[in-house]
DNA sequence: ATAAAAATCACTGTTTTCGGTGATTTATCT
DNA sequence: AGATAAATCACCGAAAACAGTGATTTTTAT
């Protein structure tokens, strides 16, 4: 890619605060950025005549779902880059994201370094995931392109079963009579395959998904 | 309590080894324990001319629950302690024992130390809890004899969705603007009031008893 | 009004989780 | 027979959770 090249981005976001804070990121780290434009509703955003290099969009906007826009962009652009700034961190939100092919996922609560970072890998042709994205993006993969199911085997359900009551690996070890090295694997594996964060995700994701029963009344 | 009174015990499991197991571990170390007896069934139990002074029970018996057992021996010899042994260290069961007011539980799986000690304390009127028990019976406590509720405070269920989301203490601060400390402090009553003993398995109870819902479907 | 509960924050130390990486041995499937 | 996945174990470091204690301020209820 010619390194004397200049990009152009839309920003979409109905705070203005938020576009200001972008904009001046921009303008002061990322000089190879030479148009930026803003839109502060979807339809505003469509009227804008693209295409973009980059767009960076918010999914909570007054009069139109991002994700919406996103397919909208995609249909018109689909060499555009699409990165996505939101406060949901909750993790269907951002599977639901993921779904829809985008390039990028930011969080509002991030530092501006990440906002740099994350659109020169964007523009440079990668992708960029904000970390706690980053193993949902996985676990879809896993599902969709790799062909791979994410069925857990009949291990990863033993161990699955002993943390959703509450073990803790150590415990587990002891009474699975393994190594504690094994269940620390076997539990990487859950949060991996089931794109979870921490022990607290993979419960609740798997007793959402009826993987686990939920526990019996006393 | 005379220093020099001898005790007898009623050991009842249908496991031949830990019968001989405890009955070595007793006749080394309590001294003051002097009439060792054993029963391989409920039935067998309950033929035995009582009372001792201590019943430990296993809860898995081939003839009769173990707490069925509990009630019997509770309503004849309403004085005799209890102390119930099982493999079971699922948090359920441990309410499930809770409920039936004996005075000492032990895991299988702990070392000989330890049934010493739960021995001398239910001896000398004290009760004891394995570790992962302790906080299970904390908030039973609560529920029934201290009046109080252990119902969830608004901020605590805040936290608790946030928890359950996969969030990390630090983000959930960041989220609603708090301290550390004060999220940390949170998570424990959250812990205390739900007798969990960590995100895994608070998770799970807070699910499985309804106060907060499964995840959507994406 | 005043007692009780809720909400807030602080400090400290230990244990556990989490993430990355890599490797070997069985099963299993084609 | 060879590829693939499952199951096993190891080592490391950083981050987070967990446990215990104590304390202040605000709300809420009696």
């Amino acid at each position: 890619m010619d390194c004397n090249k200049t990009f152009s981005i839309l920003l979409v976001d109905d705070h203005d605060l938020v576009l200001q804070g972008l904009k001046r990121i921009i303008e002061s780290s990322l000089p190879e950025i030479s148009v930026i434009s803003t839109a502060m509703t979807g339809r505003e955003a469509l009227e804008k005549s693209g295409p973009f290099d980059v767009y960076m969009l918010d999914v909570e906007l007054p009069d139109m779902n991002g994700l919406e826009l996103v397919q909208h962009i995609r249909d018109r652009y689909p060499d555009s880059r699409i990165i996505i700034n939101t406060i949901h961190e909750e993790i269907w939100f951002i599977k639901n994201i993921m779904r829809h092919n985008v390039n990028g996922i930011l969080f509002k609560s991030i530092d501006s370094e990440k906002v740099v970072e994350a659109l020169r890998r964007v523009i440079a042709g990668n992708t960029y995931y904000c970390r706690n994205a980053e193993r949902v993006r996985r676990m879809l993969h896993r599902n969709t392109s790799g062909g791979r199911s994410c069925s857990l085997s009949a291990r990863e359900l033993d161990v699955l079963k002993h943390i959703s009551d509450g073990k803790s690996t150590s415990e587990i070890a002891d009474e699975l009579c393994l190594s504690i090295n094994t269940v620390e694997t076997h539990r990487r594996h859950l949060l991996d395959k089931l794109g979870a964060r921490n022990v607290a995700d993979l419960v609740m994701t798997a007793v959402s998904e009826g993987i686990i029963p939920l526990r019996k009344k006393d």
